[in-house]
RNA sequence: GCCGGCGUGGUGGAAUUGGUAGACACGCAGGACUUAAAAUCCUGUGGCAGUAAUGCCGUAUCGGUUCAAGUCCGAUCGCCGGUACCA
């Protein structure tokens, strides 16, 4: 019969659904395995090829999981608030409900026709008021806990979307969704607190499994530098200028001092050029970051002339400048400049003429340092801190790149932020009973010029009454960032439907933490960062366990998935019009054949090229699957006489072949071994090509023993599931293969029995000889070695002055 | 600039982690089947020379360590990712 991948793939998916195959409940005799992949913003465009790499890989992970017995969860949802139904319903003026509804439908359709293992009586959706009721809980109580705060800050702003931007969101200086203009505004906003949690995000990454780039990237961007702050007095003023060093031992070479150009310091201080210092505030304001950094690291400043600014150690009068090489985001927004040790301050201090003072020499050994000279950096970093510290003029201090979080978008389709301001009682948060607050229809999703979010002009909504007081009181208009809903929603797939709890304390301490969870490298600094730190703090007020191995931490591990790239090696985009809509493959070839080639196609981890060639000889491998059930037979009489109609060659090929089951046993063995190994490191690509080799070495037999096909269909189960229930069933199985135990292998036969090694005569291969596995070096070896015709030729003139042999490896003659 | 990663046939890639480089697949060439094409099957396929046996060369480039290097070390070139005046 002919392989029909839509009528077998259609069967399946319905007798899953059906029989509720994949759903999973609390279970404590058995050990649970939560793998986990992120969950799709269900875009217009449908799914594409990069989520079919992700979520395959996982659901291979997690069949091969259940089927080795582990009670096994693998959820999805659909990360649905953001900016391209809003921006659409501008256009089109559509609800974004409505466009939201329909692609939510669109990508559950395609995810079903893929076949994957999902739990989907555990689906959620971050913009069902059932699901954001506890989005909005959360922010409530890390209000409470006064790690939510509403400040006035400068924001990065995007010209285009309209929109503040955490700057995780900020892309080389544009903006990370629509690529557009991104400059400093001045805006009240919500922010989180996440800079209380920087060292536990650090220390957290110790003890879980992530990618090593993964870990460095999130510590690198959580940036812990350790130094000192040290007040630099004014001279003739009661104003101090604080600054942050990591090398304190640098100080007595401070010859001057930069400050960036929003420092709050210059509005109080007596500067003679006033005027000249407010233009250039103005110039380096209209700057985009981009252009701030971009200037080919070409310094401009002004010297705040008639002040000095006093060093500490030596009491020396020093210049102080105004300039935008120093950031008002790190530090103290002010630093000492040392010329003779720092390249930027080397680069200014030669432009505006400044005195450059060496104090460390070539050993790093102190010099010109007064009492400290002769001391090692490290020693002198320690002595000056602590003379510092005597003297209350400084201390050691930690400083970090990361920021707190702006939570607040000025924006329509999003978490309304549950908070309410009395002109008398302050800001407070929503009664917890009354969550959760609805986002309110509205006509106009146009955000204001100035940002407003269109909540502004929904007045009834608006206008409310104090919680505390009952006087008049307004909401907040601002909602959450698209990040607010997936920081959490790992959790809520354990207990989708409880309404009076986020989670049940039983289920989240049985499936806590999520054992696997694969996405893509682009949001570890984004996603994997914030929800780290929002699980930590859950974990901090009780909803969620600590764990005994990794404590508050959600993930043991952490794996990434390279890009899926256009034909051509270009990456996909609407622009170029090379996307791959998963949809045309699905109908032509199936979806065992699209997963196969997905894990086929390269190393999970590597950016690749989409080509429609090596889809297709992914499809005639599993056709040539497919037609080897001909061939099984319960009791193989291979080359029995009776069996010869129309087999007369083959048998005769066979023959020639010298086919011995005893082979095949092994070969059967080897795979068993391989694939298992391949789909625990993730190496799909090598696990398909082992698979591959058995299909071709079994398509030479005439016969095939059905034990031995069995138990190939089930480890090619996880990656072409619905042939191999097909298969499965067949064979004359009555249940589906799920439930079936992962095949063992036996060790002895997972290794051939003989191995054909190399011999080399001074590093050249001359000839190959083959042994029993496993034997060892001899004399009488090395004779029959030594006299065989091709070495012997080849050592004609020469002495043998070394004969090495390494077991099952290598032979290795040395002569002279 | 700094920090990571990588560089292997015409192509995607393998290589038990120092032990016969090129598994598996794509493509290509030749052949079988067919009126023909598609599909399928068989054979070949790193380069150069040779009918062949075989020889020489070959994992970005140059050098080193080793009986043995795609793998380790040093330098250079190139590509990709992260980050960006972080004090």
């Amino acid at each position: 019969m002919k392989y029909q991948a839509n009528k077998i793939e259609k069967k399946w998916q319905k007798y899953w659904e059906d029989n509720k195959t994949f759903e999973v409940v609390v279970d404590s005799k058995k050990d649970k395995f939560y793998g986990l992949v992120e969950f799709p913003y269900p875009s217009g465009d449908g799914l594409h090829t990069g989520h079919l790499r992700s979520y395959t890989a996982l659901d291979i992970v997690c069949r091969k999981k259940r089927m080795e017995g582990f009670n096994t969860l693998y959820p999805m949802g659909m990360d649905a608030f953001g900016l391209p139904a809003e921006n659409y319903a501008i256009k089109t003026n559509t609800h974004p409900q409505i466009t939201t509804r329909k692609n939510i439908d669109n990508f559950v359709r395609q995810l079903k026709a893929t076949g994957f293992a999902f739990d989907w009586s555990r689906f959620i959706e971050t913009t069902d008021p059932k699901y954001y009721k506890w989005t909005q809980w959360i922010f409530i109580q890390m209000f409470k806990k006064g790690l939510a705060y509403k400040s006035s800050e400068n924001i990065n702003w995007c010209t285009s979307c309209k929109i503040g931007l955490a700057n995780e969101e900020v892309v080389a200086g544009t903006c990370e969704r629509c690529g557009g203009e991104v400059i400093k505004k001045e805006k009240e906003q919500w922010m989180l607190k996440i800079t209380n949690y920087a060292d536990r995000l650090i220390d957290g990454l110790d003890n879980i499994n992530f990618l090593d780039t993964i870990k460095k990237q999130q510590s690198d961007w959580i940036g812990k530098s350790q130094g000192a702050e040290v007040d630099f007095a004014i001279k003739d003023s009661e104003e101090k200028l604080k600054v942050f060093t990591t090398r304190p031992d640098t100080l007595f070479g401070a010859t001057f001092m930069v400050i960036a150009p929003e420092h709050p310091m210059l509005e109080n201080l007596d500067i003679k050029n006033i005027t000249e210092i407010k233009e250039y505030q103005e110039t380096s304001a209209k700057k985009t970051d981009i252009e701030r950094s971009s200037e080919d690291k070409d310094k401009t400043g002004v010297e705040l002339k008639g002040l000095k600014a006093i060093n500490p150690v030596n009491n020396e009068e020093i210049p102080i400048f105004v300039a935008d090489y120093i950031m008002m985001g790190y530090g103290t927004g002010a630093i000492m400049a040392v010329p003779a040790h720092d390249e930027r301050d080397f680069v200014f201090a030669k432009k505006y003429n400044l005195k450059i003072k060496e104090v460390i020499n070539d050993n790093n050994i102190a010099i010109n340092s007064g009492e400290f000279n002769g001391l090692d950096i490290e020693e002198f970093k320690q002595k000056i801190v602590k003379w510092l510290e005597d003297k209350k003029i400084g201390k050691a201090t930690v400083n970090y790149k990361l920021h707190d979080w702006i939570f607040s978008r000025q924006r329509y389709w999003g978490e309304p932020i549950p908070m309410i301001k009395c002109t008398e009682c302050g800001w407070l948060p929503v009664p917890e009973n009354e969550l959760p607050v609805s986002l309110p229809e509205v006509d106009d999703f146009k955000p204001g010029d100035e940002g407003e979010s269109p909540l502004t002009k929904v007045v009834d909504w608006v206008n409310t009454t104090c919680p505390k007081c009952g006087k008049f009181a307004q909401r907040e208009t601002d909602v959450m960032p698209n990040w607010a809903g997936s920081n959490w929603y790992f959790v809520r797939y354990l207990d989708p439907q409880n309404e009076n709890k986020l989670i049940d304390k039983d289920k989240a301490d049985y499936w806590l933490p999520v054992d696997w969870y694969n996405g893509g490298m682009e949001h570890t600094t984004l996603h994997l960062l914030y929800s780290r730190f929002v699980y930590k703090f859950l974990a901090d007020i009780n909803v969620v366990p600590k764990d005994s191995k990794i404590g508050d931490e959600p993930y043991t591990k952490r794996t990434a998935q390279g890009m899926i790239l256009g034909e051509g090696g270009i990456k996909m985009s609407k622009s170029k019009g090379n996307v791959i809509n998963p949809d045309g493959y699905l109908e032509k070839y199936g979806a065992d054949t699209v997963r196969v080639y997905e894990m086929f196609m390269g190393p999970f981890d590597q950016s690749i090229a989409w080509d429609d060639k090596g889809v297709n000889g992914v499809y005639r491998f599993l056709n040539k699957v497919w037609d080897l059930q001909d061939k099984v037979v319960d009791q193989p009489i291979m080359m029995s006489s009776d069996r010869t109609k129309g087999h007369k060659k083959l048998e005769e090929r066979q023959k020639e072949l010298n086919l011995k089951i005893e082979d095949l046993e092994r070969l059967l063995n080897k795979t068993i071994k391989k694939v298992g190994e391949d789909i625990d490191n993730m190496k799909f690509n090598t696990a398909v090509s082992q698979l591959m080799i058995m299909v071709n070495e079994l398509d030479r037999w005439i016969e095939i023993k059905q034990d031995i096909f069995e138990k190939f269909v089930l480890i090619l189960a996880p990656f072409a599931p619905h042939m191999a229930e097909e298969m499965w069933q067949a064979l004359g199985n009555k249940k589906s293969l799920t439930d079936q135990a992962w095949p063992e292998y036996n060790q002895d036969l997972a290794q051939d029995d003989k191995v054909v090694i190399g011999i080399q005569v001074n590093g050249k291969v001359r000839d190959d000889i083959e042994l029993d596995f496993d034997t060892e070096p001899s004399e009488d070896l090395q004779v029959e070695i030594l006299t065989r015709e091709k070495i012997a030729r080849n050592l004609e003139g020469k002495e043998v002055v070394k004969f090495i042999h390494i077991k099952n490896k290598i032979i290795s003659i040395v002569a002279k």
